[in-house]
DNA sequence: CAAATTACGTACCTATAGTTACGTAATTAA
DNA sequence: TTAATTACGTAACTATAGGTACGTAATTTG
């Protein structure tokens, strides 16, 4: 029950730790290095916050991931989500995944790969807020490639020989190795090759 | 400069410390477990061994770790070698290399997923000793599958519009990807249609 | 036997990272 | 102005894990 800005109960000494700068320079930390080696001391400094606040904010450790988790979330997937939500025809959806994984992180201003993969890969040592928020967030991404597949069945888009769980995993594990490679330094270009063979084997 | 049993200089106080013993325990825990996050203590423990034997055996921690590393490339990945490296037709090679991928683990009495692609995933939380073995048993991975896709080139068993060194990356980063899976708990049955999937695009 | 040599393991040291006790500051309500 | 309230941050505490000092045990050599 964090209190935003805007409470009608002002009373006491007013807030002054900024709650969203802080999950923002958390984030940034974990998404560029590896999520399970920065320390809190870390992320107060950069976020020129106190250790005491962020614990009054967020509870632990735990807890300060798992709000990351949402805001990456809110900032990054959902851009994903409306892709898979789109009406456009299949290949155009495909071509525009293809597109939006290989883009260049330079440019953007983000770190390369995803930070949701990498913290599914490290799930076991993360506490059980954050692992759960894990658990749920891989299944929402899960859940949107199987209702893209779905339509894209009933609008015969997309072989039907392919159970749809098997193909969502398909996406998914892609999408993973190209996040991966990415983080490892491969070439945008290899990678979209990549990606694009791996999705040949689909039509 | 490990002395084995065999030595010319048998003086002194004989070793107990079973060197083999201590880095198959310890290739069990971080194969089982998260790399990271299995404490040399516990390792002690379970190979009945002390701290300071693992220490005088092999000098730290990293050192440890790539000492594991070998024993793993000889134990586990040798196998995939042989197979890449035999002269059977190039779709019974891959054939091959999917069932061994997708081999029950209970029943070989080991556990799921790969080791060295859970440190590759890692690769930042390593000393320098284990990250260089890393890097180089990765160089010498994708060497043989390069190797083996320039054979089946020659032969005309593989196309030649993919280089072989996107083809290699492709290779191993299904591999990748089944492996992750596996230790995610997804079925075998399952991920060998996604692997099968996967690689049906180089036909 | 004594000396030299090598390995053993208990009990510590040290650094780090998550976490919190507590005194203080800033604000509103009366 | 005083009380009540809320948040702040320094300076600890605690647990864990990598690493080692050192006295002892087991062996060969002379």
């Amino acid at each position: 029950m964090p209190l935003n800005d805007s409470n009608p109960t002002t009373r006491g000494r007013p807030k002054t730790l900024g709650r969203d700068h802080v999950l923002k320079t958390a984030l940034m930390c974990y998404w560029a290095g590896s999520p399970t080696d920065v320390p809190i001391s870390e992320i107060c400094d950069k976020a020129g916050a106190s250790k005491p606040g962020l614990y009054r904010e967020f509870g632990s450790d735990d807890g300060l991931k798992e709000a990351v988790l949402d805001v990456y979330t809110e900032m990054v997937s959902k851009r994903r989500y409306d892709i898979l939500a789109s009406d456009q025809p299949f290949d155009e959806v495909l071509e525009a995944l293809i597109t939006h994984t290989i883009q260049d992180r330079q440019t953007a201003g983000v770190p390369n790969g995803c930070l949701l993969f990498a913290m599914r890969a490290r799930r076991e040592e993360f506490g059980p807020l954050t692992a759960r928020k894990i658990d749920q967030l891989r299944e929402n991404s899960l859940e949107q490639y199987r209702q893209w597949i779905d339509r894209a069945k009933t609008n015969r888009q997309f072989r039907s020989d392919i159970p749809t769980d098997v193909a969502a995993l398909y996406f998914d594990a892609q999408t993973g190795s190209a996040m991966r490679l990415q983080k490892e330094g491969v070439s945008n270009v290899v990678i979209g090759e990549i990606l694009r063979t791996a999705f040949s084997a689909l039509r």
